[in-house]
DNA sequence: AGGTAGTTTAACTGCTTGGTTAAATTTATG
DNA sequence: CATAAATTTAACCAAGCAGTTAAACTACCT
């Protein structure tokens, strides 16, 4: 079957990604898939009926991918620090491979907030309780400084994903080569796990 | 003239910034700027000749406010700490009545990065190296953690701008209602420099 | 060899959208 | 009041786009 070469069908989901990722939803054009994907509009529309359905796929597929990775690490039971510069670390990981990922599922969780309702609330409910109780524990024994669960995740998440989206501005702003950003990039995969810990350390 | 009531041209831009960061630049139609501006299509083009040139407008008003209000504070001679407070503060408070601005700069500076790239280069240069000097100095009388101006730049930027972006990701993934999230960004006014200032005095 | 799924070709439909136009109408302004 | 500017109306054009269709071709399977 399509054990041997990828086949049309993962062509098609691939090509789709990448012209969403690049152009947004409504800036994507179906030719342009079809023509990545080096096939004809009639396959990828016999493939994929319309555009609506294709896009719901991606989606779904993208958010399916980055968020159980997150809160599989979150869940665990490892100890405080050692989780955050681990979800530091993969997350990091992950983005760099994926650049683009984040900005399309920030933009789409914006623009249609239903589809990322349902996906985390049906499955990926209470993963995060794990982690909350670990921060409020610690706060109480005095190990780190008094913080909520929900600042402390904003901020990793912060520190681990804006750069990506505001890579341009950052870039600009700081006037760095594409080389220069992905060595600081790089720096970000052991020093933002140690700036959170300093931060919140007692 | 216009001092009385807003202008024609004043409404049309602020239907079409509203509906622009709404729908983004590729979603967003004519029609529906005009219909929001209380106008019709013709009167639309015969103000501003075309969609291009009227977001080039959008895009650059949203940008100049925005950047040089950081610009400025990064430039003064204050001490760093205060430094840092003060531009979370100014920041925050800003990002929170436009709460759009971010992800639809965020789009359009990585759609094309050439508009922010005159943007900044144009007027806005240099005017991060009063702020890095200071940094690169701390670092060196040992009164602050190690760390290279760009991450702490970044550190700032991320802590600041993204709880914006992914409003809708971490309110499903923390169960927070529209009141609670506005209490947490409120407590972030003055928790992220606390938190920065922590991570980094030595 | 014949059938079936996958694929191409090429033309076409129907709708949306940006943009235009010309004439009519209203509003300000001197 | 008269003139010019602002605004509406309504129709229109051309291009782009999602999606359809039918016929032909290819490759593989049995």
């Amino acid at each position: 079957m399509d054990l041997q070469k990828r086949s049309t069908e993962e062509l098609i989901l691939e090509a789709a990604q990448a012209v969403f990722l690049e152009k947004g939803l409504a800036g994507a054009r179906m030719q342009e898939i079809a023509d990545r994907a080096g096939i004809n509009k009639a396959l990828l529309h016999y493939y994929f009926r319309s555009k609506e359905k294709l896009s719901a796929l991606i989606i779904e597929r993208a958010i399916g991918v980055i968020l159980p990775r997150v809160m599989a690490v979150l869940d665990t039971d490892m100890e405080l620090f050692d989780k955050i510069r681990l979800v530091v670390d993969t997350y990091l990981t992950f983005v760099s491979r994926n650049s683009f990922l984040p900005l399309f599922i920030v933009n789409e969780v914006n623009r249609n907030p239903h589809f990322f309702f349902r996906a985390v609330v049906e499955k990926e409910r209470n993963h995060l309780d794990k982690f909350r109780r670990q921060v409020e524990e610690a706060v109480a024994q005095g190990r780190i400084h008094p913080i909520s669960p929900a600042q402390l995740f904003m901020n990793v998440m912060s520190l681990v994903i804006f750069p990506f989206l505001g890579k341009p501005i950052i870039q600009v702003g700081l006037g760095l080569s594409d080389k220069d950003f992905k060595r600081e990039m790089e720096h970000r995969r052991t020093e933002v796990a140690e700036f959170v810990i300093r931060a919140i350390r007692a």
